[in-house]
DNA sequence: TCCAATGTTCGAGTATCGTCGAACCAACGG
DNA sequence: CCGTTGGTTCGACGATACTCGAACATTGGA
């Protein structure tokens, strides 16, 4: 135990979305990658980190989640050994009304 | 004869905006110069690209500038010495609706 | 208790981006 | 014809971003 350093057991960073600069939530949209993590999370509703599979490895999708999770785009829940991801809609609808709309009608492989 | 031609030498790049991916249109947008740029423009129709000063040198303007272009959200009119750009808001719309108003709506110093 | 599964973090490599000054070019006005 | 004006292009620099393998932490089960 005694080990910190190691954010397994701590606060996950979410920040209001009103906090951070519209340019941050433009660049975690702005990467192919995390653009197809958000494609996936507007189906449904939560998702395991594992489930996203896209070519990348699993260091690298960490990094993804946590740049959607730090630009205020995602919420997550933690549950054993798993992290369950969901996007956060209501409140990007209510700050960035259309944003999530029109980047989501944008052909998928443009 | 025909401006176009050979009034300059070169034929400014301006993409068709459906050709342009989604995530280079984002990452156009997600600078802040760039998008102190897009306000700037979204105010009134056509400006003289000197017009613009952010606290940049002219060639980090132009830079920024020819970024904008090449995702397909400006035109650029030369006439003179002077090139004239104005946001191709209609299409934009068109083809990311709502797009523009949530990003324009952001607070403009977040 | 030991091991497998799920994610995160670290370190490093590569690439891309934002920025500037300097050089350049084309167009206009004496 | 020459100089000025408005912009672009060319290196170069530092900073940031994406990517991976390896090592680690945490949980849960055999």
């Amino acid at each position: 135990m005694s080990n910190m350093g190691y954010a397994g057991h701590m606060e996950l960073h979410e920040p209001e979305l009103r906090e951070v600069p519209v340019t941050a939530v433009l660049a975690a949209l702005a990467d192919d990658v995390r653009l197809q993590i958000v494609r996936a999370l507007a189906e449904g509703g939560e998702y395991a980190c594992g489930t996203f599979e896209f070519g990348v490895s699993k260091a690298t999708r960490s990094h993804h989640l946590k740049v959607l999770r730090e630009a205020g785009l995602t919420r997550t829940r933690v549950a054993g050994t798993s992290r369950y991801v969901r996007l956060r809609r209501e409140e990007l609808e209510r700050l960035y009304p259309g944003l999530l709309g029109a980047v989501l009608a944008a052909p998928a492989r443009a």
